[in-house]
DNA sequence: CGCCAGCTTGATTGTGTTCAAGCGGAGTGG
DNA sequence: CCACTCCGCTTGAACACAATCAAGCTGGCG
């Protein structure tokens, strides 16, 4: 593997992601960078998985950002999260599972197929710390719906967002792409489209979001912490320590 | 161990939960025994776990029920999820974790430190099992929040509960104790106690539900799955295979 | 050019909240 | 034994947030 190669492996959101994780050994980076060779393309809106379907591998998000939801009978659709770069589909230890939701690329979609945890210890730890985070996030969705208006919704997910983003690398000075609908936005925080741009164009005016075409851009991210109670555990979760390390949460109750 | 005490444990909820998960093995039965034997109680109403505390031990739910939630600092609180007889509290594979959220009890509550899944393979998938089944609810929980309204949501939930009591073996042609009060339903579903109170009535007039003290029937659940969209994966995912094992679903997605 | 998806706006309706008050039963202390 | 309290349940009236219905706008793309 050439030095270039190497160099641009380690700007690889799903790569930053995993190592900021948790520390990867040798063995854990090379098992990423021969599956990240193997990428697979899903075009937007293309489902990449169906609900019961049988899961025979786990899948990692390189680029592009999906949404795993349920949909009703009467077509009621609810999106339960949103899988960014980094993020891993269908992790768990059973033998055969079955998917528990549908999953839909929103933009164009970058997958590979994980390397096994038993590639390194560093990489069944940073697998292990993702589920966990991933429950926070569940977990965070729910106190959002069942308890937020749609004001404070719209704020929580999109500094969840913010911090997710971040630990792919993905942000730059507080902003970030976000390529959602208004409709997909309804769909994720339980509202109707309406309301959500009516929503959205308050928080323009009151001046605390900005987006200049995809990029979004979160004014002032510290005093918006500060106004609402946010329903992720805690805000300093995802602060770095000095070590550049996740100072970390994580692990189901 | 007398034969006695042997009957005795195998009509444990907690036991019969698992057992109905995968079947289980000698060294499983034994481990599960002799955890059940240390059980510890914690009082109504009182903490069992702060959010953001080390976890150090897996407890297993044998009697009672509990509640995970989480506290925003305006006082709001939002219930994630119930605990019921059978249930696995801190499962995961991280060394040292920090709890996700708070754990009440609502009733007076019986636990063990739930035997390490290494005692057996078939205790292990049992684990597994439970945990997936635990993301179904969480998931069934987020579609409950963002897409059904007041009396949809009280009877999705109130089905849930009865195929998660029938698990453990804890309903009786259709009934089982349901031990919340309207407030911490209000606080499940997302609603006001006031509110909770009124579309229970309405559930009542309409000869939906009965309740006789603290048991809840419901009282024509195959006519209510038909009718409600319901948030649960699959009802059948439930339904007990002619073995007697579950024909089941699970996997995270 | 014409179409369509996504966004915007207004008017109206309705589900659920808020505030306020009262009731009934279980447990406690005088 | 009674008074008192507290908790959970119930009820009513007014209000508010968000849904619904309907129409028009905008920009990208075939």
């Amino acid at each position: 593997m050439s030095r270039l190669l190497e160099a641009e492996f380690g700007t690889e959101p799903a790569f930053r992601r995993l190592s900021a994780l948790t520390a990867l050994d040798e063995p854990a980076r090379t098992a990423l960078q021969r599956a990240m060779n193997r990428a697979r393309m899903v075009a937007a809106r293309r489902d990449v998985l169906a609900e019961g379907a049988e899961i025979n591998e786990t899948l990692l998000v390189l680029d592009g950002w999906a949404a795993r939801f349920r949909q009703l009978e009467d077509g009621r659709r609810q999106i339960i999260g949103l899988l960014l770069p980094g993020d891993l589909i269908g992790l768990c230890d059973q033998e055969r599972p079955l998917a528990s939701c549908s999953i839909v690329a929103i933009t164009d979609l970058q997958l590979c197929v994980a390397p096994d945890r038993a590639a390194s210890p560093t990489l069944a730890r940073a697998y292990a710390l993702s589920r966990a985070l991933d429950e926070v996030h569940l977990i965070g969705h729910i106190t959002r719906l069942g308890r937020l208006d749609a004001h404070e919704r719209m704020i929580d997910l999109m500094l969840e967002l913010l911090e997710r983003m971040d630990l792919a690398g993905l942000t730059e000075g507080g902003q970030y792409a976000l390529p959602l609908t208004q409709e997909v936005l309804a769909d994720l925080l339980g509202l109707t489209a309406v309301h959500v741009n009516r929503t959205l164009q308050a928080m323009r005016r009151a001046g605390d979001i900005a987006s200049h075409g995809r990029a979004l851009a979160i004014a002032n991210p510290p005093a918006l912490y500060r106004r609402i109670a946010r329903t992720s555990p805690r805000v300093s979760a995802l602060e770095r320590s000095a070590t550049g390390r996740l100072n970390f949460m994580g692990g189901l109750t």
